[in-house]
DNA sequence: CAGTATGTTGACTAAATGGTCAGATTTTAC
DNA sequence: GTAAAATCTGACCATTTAGTCAACATACTG
C-alpha cells in the first residue's frame, strides 16, 4: 500500500493528457454543446467509450479542461511586490500574456467562451482564488501609485485592459487574420507586443524599459 | 404589382424582429449549437414551427442575427477625416463603443463567439466591407501621425486595442461581475470609459478633451 | 364577399449523441 | 505464475432536436 490510490498510472496519465489536448482544440472550435465526444475521440485516435472510461461524462471532461487551462496561466506578475519596478513588471506581464496568446490560442478561446457563456462551470474555489489574486495585485499597483511611481488611476480597470488587449490576439485571431489577409507571425506578435507595451506604459506615464524599447 | 414582393408585411416584420431579439439572447448564452429552435421559440412566445416559417433553418436565423448585429455597430468614427481632431475623435469612438457594450451586451457576445469559432458564418461581403473600413480608418490615423498630431505608432494595432478593451466590458462581464461581486452600473461604465480614454489617449501622447476630463 | 396570399400549428420523422453495460484484454502486484 | 486491478471496446438505448408536412386560420385584394 505504498503507492497512493490517487496516483495515476503512467498509462492513465498519458491518455488523459492526449484526450484533454484534443478536447481543448475541439471545444475552442465548437463550444461545449457543439462538440461531441465522438469528435474528441476521433481527434485523439481513441474509441468514444475509451474517452468515457477516463472522464465519466462530457461535463467532467470539460471541467478538467478548464482546470488544466487555469494551471498554465501563471506569470511572474503573480509574485510582484510594491518594491518591484512598475514599468518593467508591467511590461514583462504584458509580454508574457502576449506569448501565452501566441502559444496557447485554443486555451484562451475555451476560457473566453466559458466566460462569455456566464462562467457557470468555474467553481466557487476558482473564483475565490481569482478574487484573492486580483485583490493582492490591485494592492501592489495602488502601492506604486502611492509612491508616485505611476500616475493615479484605477488599478482594477488597468488589469482588465491588459487582459483585454493581450487575450484579443488569441481570441479574435480569426478577425485579425481576415483583416490582414494573413496570419500573424511570431515577428508580428513581437511588434504587437512592443506596441501594446508602449501604449499602456505611456498611458500610465511610465517610460519604456530597455528590453522593450525597439519596435 | 405596386408593392414589391420583397417588401415584408407589417406582421412579418414584427415577428421577425421578435424572433431575432430572442435569438440574440439565446445564442449569446448558449452558442449556436447549444441553442435549440424550441428555446428561441419559447422565449419569443411562439410555436417552434412558426419560427421555422420565418427563418427556413437555424442556420438562416443565425445568419440573420449576425447581419442584424452588424447593422447596429455604426459609429461617428466611420466618417472621421484627417482634418478632425484626433483626441476628440478617438475619445468619442471609445465612449461610443463602451456605450454599445453597456447597451447591447448580448450582441457583442454573439459576435465574439462567432469570431472565436473562426468567423465561418461571416460571408465574403462582410469581410470585404470590413477590410475597406479598416483600410480607410488606418489611413486617417496615419494622416494624423504624418501631421504630427499623434505620435508614431501602428494604427492597426491601436484599433485592435480599442476594440479589445471596449468589447471586453460586454464579452467578459461575467468575469468582471464575479471579481467585483456586483454588476457594473451605468456610473461604473462611465468611470471605466473615462479611465480607458485617459489610458489610450495618454498612450498616444494626446491630451484629454474637455468632455472626458473628469474621472 | 370571394378567392388568394400569408400566417399558424400539432404530429411526425430521421439523425445525432450522451451515456450504459458486459465482456475481452492487458498490466500490475505478490 | 496467478489473481486482481486497470484498461479497452462494440453493441445498445433513451433523449434531444432540426426540419417536414398537411391542415387550418387569418389577412388582404379586387
Amino acid at each position: 500500500m505504498a503507492t497512493k490510490k490517487t496516483l495515476d498510472s503512467k498509462i492513465s496519465e498519458k491518455n488523459k493528457q492526449i484526450i484533454i489536448d484534443a478536447a481543448v482544440r475541439a471545444f475552442a472550435q465548437n463550444g461545449f454543446k457543439g462538440t461531441s465526444i465522438k469528435q474528441i475521440a476521433d481527434d485523439a485516435n481513441l474509441p468514444k467509450t475509451n474517452v468515457l472510461y477516463y472522464f465519466s461524462s462530457k461535463q467532467a471532461l470539460y471541467t478538467a479542461v478548464l482546470q488544466h487551462i487555469l494551471l498554465v496561466w501563471n506569470s511572474s506578475f503573480d509574485k510582484a511586490t510594491v518594491d518591484d519596478d512598475p514599468a518593467l513588471t508591467l511590461a514583462n506581464y504584458i509580454a508574457e500574456k502576449m506569448e501565452i496568446s501566441r502559444i496557447h490560442p485554443y486555451s484562451s478561446k475555451v476560457f473566453a467562451m466559458e466566460i462569455l457563456r456566464g462562467a457557470s462551470n468555474l467553481n466557487e474555489n476558482n473564483f475565490a482564488e481569482y478574487q484573492a489574486w486580483m485583490k493582492s495585485r490591485v494592492k501592489v499597483i495602488e502601492g506604486w501609485i502611492e509612491q508616485k511611481k505611476i500616475r493615479a488611476m484605477s488599478a482594477e480597470y488597468l488589469l482588465y485592459h491588459i487582459w483585454a488587449c493581450t487575450q484579443h490576439y488569441a481570441d479574435f485571431s480569426a478577425q485579425i487574420t481576415g483583416l490582414r489577409g494573413k496570419k500573424m507571425t511570431k515577428a508580428d506578435f513581437q511588434t504587437a507586443s512592443h506596441d501594446l507595451i508602449k501604449l499602456i506604459l505611456t498611458g500610465c506615464s511610465l517610460s519604456i524599459p530597455e528590453p522593450y524599447r525597439e519596435v
